[in-house]
DNA sequence: GAGTGGTCTAGACCACACT
DNA sequence: GTGTGGTCTAGACCACTCC
């Protein structure tokens, strides 16, 4: 362990204050111990999934966490940029280090990759809920979901238009236990994104998501309901979106309409 | 400029060792200035490009570059946390740095997002040239990739294939002047992505790519050789590789057969 | 001016890889 | 063993923001 050799802070249960630079190094010497940093990094990752900031806040400041957690100011800051990095907070220069949120207006829709051809178009499209109920998830769903079989979901379906033309359609199903009282209605009042939505009301907060993608033909249902011909190809997007501890809290099948618009990605 | 106030170096011309904390503070105050590292990481860059070390080869040591510049070793380690962030080197511990490159065993196809539904499946495809020709650039192209309107370009269109059943047909084209004599023969000769053939041979390295994903109908062109039917949902890729610079060189028009593969993108 | 993050330095020691 | 990158520390100063 390159960390706890030197001073005290072995991972969680150390109350011992200072005075600790004895080479207090002696059983579990071998295997597996990660850098201060590391460990630095996984206990405000613990404080942020703790609610003890919550997303829009400030965390303490580099020097309060490093006292806190008896060590130098560097190793905090280390263990902040790679949060940073992952963009679980967000640094701003004489201010502070704030607690990443889906709600703002700079990070909205920080996963919808679809964008207008016409650059011009951008900004946020007009959501319509069709459906919100409570089922019990399908094997399919339960799998994605970590769920046991048959465990209540919420299933949403909304659409996403511009110029009163739909462009995405998404089926959205969601942990039951997580997300109770969600309904059409609070959906349709929140302003905003729906990540947005699901911190404020939920204390869901989505830290990474996953998406494979694909091209389809259209069925009836959905050609009906993105106004396109039956059998015209769309693409399908399957998102598995995770909150921390990378739990898996929602599932989202998506169908786009790529005419007027596509999905950009950046590759490095 | 938070850097030369302090310390010696200024970019290049600074024999002068230490002894310098004088505030030379001068006329060029006010705007624009970088901190030292991003003005190492540039000098690393243009290193980079100029070729002084080859995609695979080690760059110096961190204690031999901070000489060489004249700052601290924590500095040059700023600038290539930055490099090796952004892809453009690799560090390896006892080892070194390494210039990061497209033909490495575990960075091959590194671009390529196209996964086997089956995960069991993974690995290379089989390459097949079905094109390799010297052309007149059409005005779209010549936008793309930021020539004049009927500049030469090399035009290549292959397919992918796995278990004998094409995947992707790709319309590649390139710079002429940057790719001189690149035939179908070479391509086909070379083992490995043709990202790697084109460091070997050509010297550019592709450091940065843009993605522009949609779903379309098979044409009758694209159906015959991708033994689909017409009509069929194929996923259009049009991707813009950027090298040194951020000069575009490469325009690529991909169709991908999305049965038995997705696309898969991770979000954060 | 006080407080925050951002940069730079210098030195110590650790982990790893080659030889 | 020697050399490389990786971690940790401590202190100084800079740049930005808010009071």
């Amino acid at each position: 362990m390159p960390s706890s050799l030197k001073s005290s802070p072995t991972p969680v249960p150390t109350p011992d204050p200072s005075a600790a630079a004895a080479p207090a190094l002696a059983a579990e010497s071998a295997l597996a111990f990660s850098p201060l940093y590391q460990q630095i990094k996984a206990r405000l990752t613990e404080s942020l999934h703790q609610g003890e900031w919550k997303p829009g806040e400030a965390i303490p400041s580099e020097m309060e966490l490093a006292a806190r957690f008896r060590v130098s100011q560097g190793t905090v800051r280390k263990a902040i940029d790679e949060l940073a990095a992952d963009n679980r907070v967000v640094r701003r220069q004489g201010r502070g280090t704030f607690v990443a949120t889906h709600a703002e207006r700079h990070t909205q829709y920080r996963f919808l990759r679809l964008t207008p051809d016409d650059a011009a178009e951008a900004g946020p499209m007009a959501r319509h809920v069709l459906d919100c109920k409570r089922l019990r998830a399908p094997a399919d769903v339960a799998r994605a979901l970590a769920l046991k079989a048959g465990e209540a979901v919420v299933f949403v379906r909304r659409t996403l238009s511009r110029h009163g033309r739909p462009v995405v359609l998404d089926d959205i199903w969601l942990p039951a236990e997580l997300f109770k009282g969600l309904s059409a209605q609070r959906l349709a009042q929140y302003a905003g994104p729906m990540y947005g939505l699901f911190e404020a009301e939920f204390g869901v907060h989505m830290i990474r998501a996953e998406e494979k993608i694909r091209a389809v033909a259209a069925d009836a249902a959905s050609a009906a309901l993105l106004e396109v011909a039956q059998g015209a190809p769309l693409m399908s997007v399957e998102r598995i979106a995770h909150t921390y501890g990378d739990r898996p809290v929602e599932l989202r099948r998506g169908l786009y309409v790529t005419t007027a618009h596509h999905y950009r990605n950046g590759l490095s």
